[in-house]
DNA sequence: CGTTACACTGACGTTAACGTCAAGCACTCT
DNA sequence: AGAGTGCTTGACGTTAACGTCAGTGTAACG
């Protein structure tokens, strides 16, 4: 043991253990969701780049574009200063809560429909099944 | 009031109704998603297609590609022909109800987490504004 | 009958989020 | 030295869901 010297992870490691492409990464990074350390030209990924990259596919898991997750993600992280930016985010965050319990309650109304219809379709397979017999 | 012979919409009618562009509605009959008359070369939307878009412009508000929404309205109508389809289909959404349903409990832990950075963010706030008097 | 208003059909443009080469370093093993 | 492996940077390709524009048609109004 002395395999992971510091907490860095090189790119595969990361694919590995996240389920994504190389590309994947990059492209995150490129787009300044992620800000892996340089060993020469390669990549070492941190522990704050993990994290982030846990937030990233969960918020894309419900539809959230990159640039909202990257301004979400800028709340993670402020240190203090900047502080009429840190106010402006904040806004910005509650704003997007409601959005996301509007969302919820709307997605709570389409699965009882969903059910409903469910239900119906399994009353005719019933049917259906009866009348094979 | 003999203004809506029928219950038959214009393209211009629907788009003031459901608030989409024409182009919108057009696109969705290329995609299989309505199924409006014509007369002659004009389209006339029934109370069938908007019952339609009314699920297919909730249906999006959560994610779901036109073909997701396609296959789901698929199971609104099926008029009893075509068993086998009709149970495929069923199974079809049975599968998507769960993902709804797992979407809903990752939703409901990204608002708890949302909401417990806003509340540091407010202590922070109101720090800066006790230290600005 | 001319024009205004609205609709129609292509067909190309656009954005997001990557996929998919191509070509080239940098190590390491043999 | 050569081969292989893993990483790098471009740069072009792709899909979804329309936007946008050009050119044409037609129904109604004055």
């Amino acid at each position: 043991m002395m395999m992971m010297p510091n907490d860095l992870m090189t790119i595969r490691q990361m694919c590995d253990a996240f389920d994504v492409t190389p590309r994947t990464l990059r492209f995150y990074e490129a787009k300044e969701l992620l800000f892996p350390h340089r060993d020469g030209t390669r990549r070492l990924f941190t522990r704050r780049d993990r994290a982030r990259l846990t937030l990233i596919l969960r918020g894309k898991r419900f539809g959230f574009s990159l640039e909202d997750i990257r301004q979400i993600l800028d709340l993670y992280d402020r240190d203090g200063s900047n502080h009429a930016q840190t106010i402006r985010t904040y806004e910005l965050a509650q704003q997007r809560l409601a959005q996301m319990e509007a969302q919820r309650a709307e997605l709570d109304l389409a699965i009882a429909d969903l059910k409903a219809e469910l239900d119906a379709g399994e009353a005719m397979i019933a049917t259906l099944r009866r009348a094979a017999e």
